[in-house]
RNA sequence: GCGCCCGUAGCUCAGCCGGAUAGAGCGUUCGCCUCCGGAGCGAAAGGUCACAGGUUCGAAUCCUGUCGGGCGCGCCA
């Protein structure tokens, strides 16, 4: 169905050839809402000068050498638009008829995505990314793509270490009485902040203190202390819908032996080499001025001179392990999550593949990591590029996001200085629930649903604007639930719902599409529209785009059921309406409902029946 | 200094691979439940699309420059 315009176009094409101009892309268009036609062509405006004659007598003779293609009741020249009329009936008969989702491409997308330091709880700042990375991860499967999620532990980093070390520094014990990530988080910001006021000893202290348990870390001694972080803050993760394939340790990373096979491929790039002489020497440097604009200096360090590896470097032994240039990373069953998904891990006592799974070697990664790493990420892709695979620089996409601010101020989780996502959840449910007793008070699971809806609301806020726009988090905001959010979607489609739930003796087999008008068409142009959202929301890594269609399309499916004829009187009543028509405007309805779950479930949002 | 991102209504944002009068939400004002759900709908008011050039039949959209704001550019991670 959404070849509608398709037809149009090659219908434009064959007329404008016999007008001797041939091979000319015409464009097809929406036709704006106050002139006449549903689809339109600015054709003439780019062989005015080829044919030389004007527009509008160009418009007519297009016209009149035009076959219109099926479906296409008729023609007209608007001034040199030639703007064309659908076959009310059979459009939307055709729309309703048609299924919106891609066919499978037999491709694998690897996003990974979340990577938060397993050393405190998550904050407002990583569920941008969380969202972000599910989302994105929804739309690129639900336009065919197999999608594999990673999740990377920074297992080895110095922020475990220093949340590790603060349980010991502050002799502390776990009692069970606040979630434990939480509980863990503030023993952080506690010891970063007795480092700040420490005296000297004190200092020197807890950077040995610190030291040690990074070593330890490093020799694999604390996993299970890192497992209990990493499950406390599942938790969270899950309460939002968001799920994995597996989790990449960063340990595991290096045991695979990535770091020193991807430095082994590196080293065959005559970009890199180990410098002789100057500032470097002794080093193993990459080039990297061909392919990261904006440097002063054109060689980043890939090894120290004293034989020490640089961190990005287990990030470029994953990512050649991530697009199937190196193989082996040993995994086993983690655990399982809410929708009975199997969570896998690296794991240096698994093995390859477990299962039947086969892990890594996407066509492409997808990389959710906020905006101020894109350096670094620059430099993974460049060794990537470097690394002969013929694939090249598309390889590599790097989802860069702006950073959530907390009411106009920067957050900071070493200062602790952030909304903690679990916080945020529970505040706007909270809301949520107070709404749903204020509107629908006999609402039977009124809990479920309000999870629901607030979680919708919270995932939708992150969302809906651009990925290049700073966010800042406000209260006032994220607690509203009108207007441009998620329950605005979800109202819709519960409206819907539950106008077939008093509709479910209607027989659509007998509807009569000669009955449906404007009104009907409106929507259908609408709801039409979802493949080609879902394809350049997949094909940009733009999951804002998904949203803004839904939000569109709920106001279109509002706008419809709230109609008013000349008199004020409700002119789109389903349920009333005569027969034929009624049953038309049913079969729409479920349409309707259909694809606003759709989207919403493409989102992440669930789209409950009554709210 | 160089590079990247942002600048559209009072505020928060869509629109940006060129097309017809620049669209929402919030806020303000007015109206709409004897009518399938008012978390909704309709209307009013509110815009030199930062500024200046350029390309084009046509520019919010593409190019150049300027001005504001943010970020990045380490033998840190």
């Amino acid at each position: 169905m959404e070849d509608m315009k398709q037809a149009l176009k090659v219908a434009l094409e064959k007329a404008v050839a016999k007008l001797g101009a041939e091979g000319v892309d015409i464009p097809v268009q929406d036709v704006p809402d106050n002139k006449s036609g549903d689809y339109g062509s600015p054709a003439a405006f780019a062989l005015a000068k080829k044919l030389k004659k004007n527009p509008v007598e160009i418009a007519n003779d297009i016209i009149a050498n035009l076959e219109l293609p099926k479906g296409i009741a008729s023609v007209e020249a608007v001034g040199p638009y030639i703007n064309f009329n659908v076959d009310i009936g059979s459009f939307v008969q055709q729309v309703i008829a048609s299924d919106l989702k891609a066919k499978p491409r037999g491709q694998k997308m690897i996003v990974e995505h979340t990577s938060v330091n397993p050393n405190k709880e998550a904050h407002v700042g990583h569920l941008r990314n969380i969202v972000l990375g599910d989302s994105t991860a929804r739309i690129l499967r639900a336009d065919g793509y197999e999608v594999e999620v990673q999740n990377y532990i920074d297992d080895t980093g110095r922020q475990a270490a220093e949340s590790l070390y603060a349980v010991e520094y502050f002799s502390a014990e776990y009692d069970g009485s606040k979630k434990y990530d939480h509980w863990l988080g503030e023993l952080y910001v506690a010891l970063g902040k007795a480092k700040a006021i420490g005296s000297e000893e004190e200092q020197e202290k807890i950077e040995a203190g610190v030291v040690e348990i990074m070593h330890r870390l490093e020799r694999g001694e604390l996993r299970n202390e890192v497992i209990e972080i990493l499950n406390s803050n599942l938790e969270t993760y899950w309460s939002l819908g968001a799920e994995y394939d597996l989790l990449v340790w960063e340990s595991n990373v290096v045991d695979s032996g990535f770091m020193d096979a991807g430095l082994s491929i590196l080293k065959n790039s005559e970009y890199v080499s180990t410098a002789t002489e100057g500032k470097f020497k002794d080093a193993l440097i990459m080039d990297v001025s061909e392919f990261i604009p904006g440097l002063e200096e054109p060689n980043v360090v890939l090894v120290r001179s004293n034989g020490n590896a640089m961190y990005v470097c287990k990030d470029i032994g994953y990512h050649l392990w991530k697009v199937g240039a190196l193989k082996g990373l040993k995994s086993e069953v983690f655990a399982t999550q809410p929708s009975g998904k199997v969570l896998y891990t690296s794991s240096v006592t698994g093995e390859v593949d477990p299962d039947g799974q086969s892990f890594g070697g996407g066509v492409k990664v997808v990389n959710v990591i906020d905006i101020r790493q894109r350096h670094p990420q620059e430099i993974v892709k460049t060794a990537l590029k470097l690394s002969d695979d013929a694939r090249g620089a598309d390889v590599h996409h790097h989802l860069a996001y702006e950073v959530v601010k907390l009411e106009g101020q920067d957050m900071s989780g070493r200062k602790g200085i952030t909304v903690a996502i679990d916080t945020a959840l529970e505040e706007i449910i909270k809301r949520t629930k107070e709404t749903i007793h204020e509107k629908n008070p006999d609402l039977a699971n009124s809990d479920e649903v309000a999870r629901q809806v607030g979680l919708g609301a919270l995932r939708f806020g992150m969302i809906k604007s651009e990925a290049t726009r700073i966010i800042d988090f406000r209260w006032e905001q994220a607690l509203n639930l009108q207007g441009d959010s998620a329950p605005y979607i979800q109202y819709a489609h519960a409206r819907a719902c539950s106008i077939l739930r008093a509709a479910t003796d209607v027989d659509i087999s007998k509807a009569d599409w000669s009955k449906i008008g404007e009104l009907e068409l409106a929507l259908a142009k609408t709801i039409v529209k979802v493949p080609d959202v879902i394809a350049l929301a997949a094909k940009e890594f733009a999951p804002h785009t998904v949203a803004q269609y839904a939000l569109d399309l709920a106001t279109s499916w509002n706008g419809y059921f709230n109609h008013k004829d000349d008199e004020g009187k409700p002119d789109t009543k389903v349920l009333d309406s005569e027969e034929g028509l009624k049953e038309a405007r049913v079969a729409l309805v479920m349409k309707v409902r259909d694809t606003l779950a759709y989207t919403l479930d493409v989102l992440g949002i669930a789209a409950p029946q009554e709210m």
